[in-house]
DNA sequence: GTGGTCTAGACCACC
DNA sequence: GTGGTCTAGACCACG
């Protein structure tokens, strides 16, 4: 699976990991038992410090989505894909909440979110299908 | 207008008070020309430091939002309620495409988003409602 | 209060000061509300690394015992002391189990336990005496 | 004889190992004299490295509690068994000493962990006489 | 090889 | 001053 961060962005390296991780396993590219890579490779193929990566992964097992084995490396635990699909969608209801409250005090009606919503779609599906061809 | 900020919370104090003024203004609650409480003043009634209020202003100025006429006051600027709709509109996009990013890696289609919209601005609504009456 | 860490156990020196910071908590010596020393001033009163206190107070955050203000300090959490007397004991109930399991395997009985109990707590209280003298 | 290991525990294999024949011998499941098995087949048995068993073995062996005998096998000595009743609850002192800390700290009283310590042992030997039952 | 811990610096944002 | 992040090394225990 292919890793990246954005080391200059205001987002803190290590949350971009875990986000990474995170959504791998929302979506199904990495499954229960599936093994991370040690976060000393990781670190020198993403060129960055392995306490960064190793930050990323505990508070990843802290949150009780991966499980580490002293000596044999890091897997998804079997809790973290088991996220039905009410619990991904509770998952997004603050989310929404907040876009919507700063939608509605901007003046905009829900209309202008649905319109939004459908282009971003369209946008992520067209994007996905090219970086599919690269690979 | 009423003011609040969260001093536990992972937002820094001036950006709440930045986000607060932005919204008061795009939704109409504050008008162009009106008078903003003096940063010593708003800091006082919140039990924050001057600084940190002074610093939102600072920052709404620089943004246009706002401008500071020295020994008089702080005003909402002509400019700023000029965010035209297809600006406001476009403040949205960002966030509207982590939102739909985030629903469709964790499998779900747009239709959930649509729902949970309209179930937000419901809930919104009825908000609103039960707080004018309060006051 | 008093903090002190032995770097050359096999404790983790994060977690003898987790340890400590929960047992204050525990026995009211630290209450809701009240602040912790900065992870620099008390890893330059402990000779430590700031990151291994940075570490500690980490993990108490993330286990709810405090919260940090950025710019502020860290304080204890109202969750905190919240413990109710039976969440304590709850709270002994698996070190318990494990002790008992260990007694009745190497063929002693629960009065043994017992006996052993009632002269640790004599000498607990013989300690405590002392260090309070000594302040 | 029942083995069991739990690899994704915060325990390592090896000690989960050792104590498990501590226990055996301390409880007389196993007594002097008894053969253990090998080390390779003991890994086999319980799917772990026999680097792993052997080092638990090796460890044993230098506290005296097994002996091994080239090309025969490894054995319960006959030093081990010995551990007079005084020794046995030496060994209780310190974890009941650190059980003790915590409970008092808590605020509870020794009545408190008298209760829970029955309690646990009405929980082992019920537990037990199940797991007698299913063999 | 793996993960677990620690150090001694550094830069930044916030208050 | 505070906390938040990151680096480039180090040593240890485990498998």
């Amino acid at each position: 699976m292919l890793w990246q961060v954005q080391p200059s962005g205001e987002v803190p390296i290590y949350r971009q990991l875990m986000r990474q991780v995170e959504e791998a396993i929302a979506s199904g590219r990495l499954a229960t038992g599936d093994r991370l890579p040690s976060h000393r490779e990781l670190a020198e193929q993403l060129v960055v410090a392995p306490l960064t990566v190793k930050k990323a992964y505990d508070e990843l097992e802290r949150a009780g989505l991966i499980t580490t084995q002293q000596g044999r490396g890091t897997f998804v635990s079997a809790r973290a894909a088991a996220a039905s699909r009410p619990e991904r969608i509770e998952r997004l209801r603050e989310p929404v909440r907040r876009l919507v409250g700063q939608a509605l005090l901007a003046g905009l009606a829900t209309d202008d979110l649905h319109r939004l919503i459908d282009a971003a779609a369209r946008d992520w599906a067209r994007e996905r299908k090219q970086s599919a061809r690269r690979r």
